[in-house]
DNA sequence: TTGACATAATACCGAAAGGTTTCATATAAA
DNA sequence: TTTATATGAAACCTTTCGGTATTATGTCAA
């Protein structure tokens, strides 16, 4: 079964390393724009749109709390995608155990 | 602990869905580029293009053979991507383990 | 109500991505 | 040796990406 690939938005998301490190950073809890913006050398628009590729891609949500947006990391969409690389991790593993029975055949 | 991230090769490499397509394909067994290409909509020098930024982030090798390139998918690479994302897994797990605690403690 | 603050929205820019066409090179086969 | 095949490599084009600066909007606080 090859996996059906719907998961252009996540795995662009996965795509630029500033956006893995609000992934990383977002996991020590729920941020507005402008916090995150601060640990980046990059000005806050540029942090807001890495954010709404996110979102596009489902790992972050926002909730609106006053004049706030309180970004929230959702895992559960990076679940899919690991989901995915797994289908690829078990054919490594069927290969490697194809090759030690062969290997052991050799004995 | 925050994962540290020298992964830019192997997403880059899966952030298109052509090179995914391409990386299911080469788990079903290993091909030279024109047979690659003539599965897409699309020339030759583009699917080898695809291939190179595969090679660059280590999830393809390629063995020549007589006037033939033979591309190989390496597994072992979209491992450490897979990691990666284990780890936020893993955060997933957390956070519903602290939801269950929560919940319990409410009855 | 007025002023400060947190953010959204828009316009713009250079560089990289994804594709094409064309040409060059190496190996196999006649 | 000549010809066909498999690929690599370079030049070029258009769109998207990642960033900036600037302006507009909504909300809290004095």
């Amino acid at each position: 079964m090859i996996p059906f690939d719907n998961h252009q938005p996540v795995f662009r998301a996965l795509a630029d390393p500033t956006r893995r490190a609000i992934i990383a950073m977002l996991a020590d809890g729920a941020r507005p724009v402008g916090d995150i913006a601060a640990e980046f050398d990059m000005t806050r628009p540029a942090v807001a749109k890495h954010l709404a590729i996110l979102k596009e891609g489902g790992v972050v949500t926002t909730e609106k709390k006053g004049r706030e947006r309180i970004n929230r990391l959702n895992p559960a969409a990076l679940k899919s995608a690991a989901d995915w690389l797994r289908y690829f991790d078990r054919f490594w593993d069927d290969r490697l155990a194809k090759l030690k029975t062969e290997v052991e055949k050799r004995k």
